[in-house]
DNA sequence: GCATAAAGCGAGCGAGCGATCGCTTTTTTA
DNA sequence: TAAAAAAGCGATCGCTCGCTCGCTTTATGC
């Protein structure tokens, strides 16, 4: 599987994710017809996701976001309630769509070496295709309230959870090495979470998302395949 | 070497850290005896990193840095004299000691393995000593000035290049299997940011750094011992 | 083509921000 | 212990923020 063959088959546009931000917000949002709601909301959308992650959300003033979309100051209130309102809505929905296509993406793959290299490359390519919400989603959980903060982390420990199983499978099936997968899913992870962080550092070197996904499987398989391996020294030394 | 071992021997006080904010701030701090100024550097060092990391630096106001310093409005402008060069004094100081901490931890470790060991261990413990500073610099670093955050940029390109070239001697005696040596170094570090990023993650598994570094080490090891490992597939798509 | 509903507007509000400065309190010096 | 120096203070300033609301403009239905 390669970005592009990922890319056709997923086929998620903007709109889509501005109809799910409609639907899950219905009764806050003035606009009565459908088709201005949504072309409103991609352009709030869009510049959001610009705008903050150039400066961050709080940075951000609803000027600028006036200024960027092109609509007044009313206008814009006709589609939250709140500043903060505004970033729930994008993230909410956002994880929401992540979601689904990661799960859909790792339905096909049989048996645990194929799951690791599915959920490694749908979860990279997911995260090109929508890299400005994901690094948004990652700068910005920690100006959440409480309990969006926390469903923040539960979604990150479902991810993790999600490679950490397919290991603990591989390592019972013994097509990988017995060890802690827990650790080894949370090292994987990060891989995965550097590719979107970092896009300016392989951008500048020309590193295209497949290149960088064959990278990580084959990390990752090195990772699962030799857990056991022995290695100089004192460690577990832990607590 | 362990935490504590490294601990010992660094012995990196928020003394030592605010003594060098001094110096290379003595034009615009008012306080004339270094005592005081010391003293009152550490309330300002400790509350801007806890309130900053808490909400995020724009959101922290220079308010809540009274209350939490005790410190009025007048005496904190008699240490910065804007919220921006608050900023940049506590994160290119703190750059500064931890690119000499960590030469320091480099400089007695002999052969490639042993090196690349040192290297992962004087970062983790680095980052765990000092880790409310890395993940300030971290989350803050965008909101920087355009060479300040060239500058923030330039620093996480030569910890990756210290680890690329420990990998590329490693391979040149034959230690380590040829590859692509700058991009295994990029995981690794994907794999120490980790460390300081998800700090609530590890502590709540209780995981510490010791058997983290011990984690890392296998996996940077097996990553760079079977770069070559031929893996299932269609890889190296690439750019 | 006119009435009505929908969408869009932007000056203006109170709140809270970063920053200042004339004054008081504390410490040092002789 | 009195004078001088240093440190500390907080009311106040100008400004910008998030947000509102009465009004105008545009689209729709008959």
């Amino acid at each position: 599987m390669t970005f592009a063959q990922f890319s056709r088959q997923a086929s998620l546009s903007r709109g889509d994710i501005c109809r799910e931000i409609l639907a899950s917000h219905r009764e806050s949002i003035k606009a009565k017809k459908e088709a201005t709601a949504v072309k409103n909301l991609e352009l709030i959308f869009d510049a959001t996701l610009a705008l903050a992650n150039q400066k961050g959300f709080q940075a951000m003033t609803v000027r600028d976001l006036s200024r960027a979309t092109g609509l007044s100051m009313g206008a814009l209130y006709d589609y939250f309630t709140s500043k903060e309102e505004l970033l729930e809505m994008v993230l909410s929905t956002g994880r929401r769509v992540v979601m689904r296509l990661l799960e859909r993406g790792l339905q096909e793959a049989q048996g645990p070496l194929e799951q690791l290299r599915a959920a490694i490359r749908t979860h990279l390519f997911l995260s090109e295709a929508m890299q400005p919400f994901f690094f948004f989603a990652y700068m910005e959980a920690r100006h959440l309230g409480e309990e969006q903060k926390e469903r923040a982390k539960q979604s990150e420990l479902a991810t993790e959870r999600l490679l950490a199983e397919i290991i603990q499978r591989g390592a019972k099936a013994g097509l990988m090495a017995p060890g802690d997968h827990q650790m080894a899913a949370a090292l994987i992870k990060a891989m995965l979470q550097d590719w979107y962080l970092k896009r300016w550092k392989y951008a500048k070197r020309r590193v295209s998302v497949d290149r960088y996904a064959g990278f990580v499987e084959r990390a990752a398989l090195a990772l699962c395949l030799g857990q056991g391996l022995p290695s100089p020294g004192e460690e577990m030394t832990g607590s």
